[in-house]
DNA sequence: CTTCGTGCAAAATGTTTGCATAAGC
DNA sequence: GCTTATGCAAACATTTTGCACGAAG
């Protein structure tokens, strides 16, 4: 556990940050986190833990922490942003329409496709993100 | 002239909503507009034909032709929604991150791909959006 | 001890809503 | 005429910011 602390001391400080107790509550807060919360989830999650935490500073760090590139930011339709620590592998998102329910999606085919359309086009991308709105099929 | 201003009633009709001249305004400059302009923009453009739009007439106008299906909301990060006439062959999004510029992308083996990859999770895709945050290639 | 981060409250942004009036059919 | 849509202004939800204080290095 203090082996954890250091770790993400360690994250922090890699990053150019001041390793404050807020943001460590935060970043350990979203990695256990097994969905994707939005910052008011995240408000609510680590006040838990510390509540001198301000829904500013959740803001604040979250943006901090994705410039850095710990975190990843998720737009999803009609929803305020929602967070992931940053996936080792490229990964999508389909959410089950009528449960709300988010899984992750990864297929080398789709990525290699992406990268080769956007190759063709004369770009190189920087990021992407797809969404898929699902519901269970019948039977 | 007169014939598409019958097609934009007949097409709002049809979607059991009434000819006021405020859609058939809003929808004609979605149609006339090559890019994916947001609500605020659409309310520029529409405020230079008829200055009798209100903004919150262009959101609820936006609310009511994305329920009829006519026109498609697209969420792009840190934005607020754009909106396009719905596409009739499925497409994804690239925006070129220096200069904001949105470009669509077809691609049926990527449409394919994604349909089988949520037929094996056991879904049915609704809706799907990719969008691709890229940069121009060097040289 | 200097710089950077924080809490608080206020502001800014994007979007929605209640209500009385106006327009569509 | 009856119903639906509109304009206006106020309300809302989410996110950002100014400022004085506190903590990190």
């Amino acid at each position: 556990m203090s082996a954890e602390i250091n770790d993400l001391t360690q994250a922090l400080r890699d990053a150019g940050l001041r390793a404050t107790q807020q943001r460590m509550t935060l970043l350990s807060v979203l990695m256990n986190s097994a969905d994707h919360p939005n910052a008011d989830e995240l408000f609510v999650r680590t006040r838990a833990i510390d509540d001198s935490v301000s829904l500013a500073t959740v803001y604040r760090t979250l943006s901090a922490l994705e410039e850095a590139g710990l975190i990843r930011r998720l737009s999803f339709e009609n929803e305020s942003a929602r967070y992931e620590i940053t996936p080792t592998a490229d990964h999508d998102h389909l959410v089950d329409i009528d449960t709300g329910e988010v899984i992750e999606l990864a297929n080398e085919e789709i990525n290699h496709l992406r990268e080769e359309l956007a190759r063709r086009m004369g770009y190189e991308i920087v990021s992407h993100h797809t969404m898929i709105r699902a519901r269970k099929s019948q039977k």
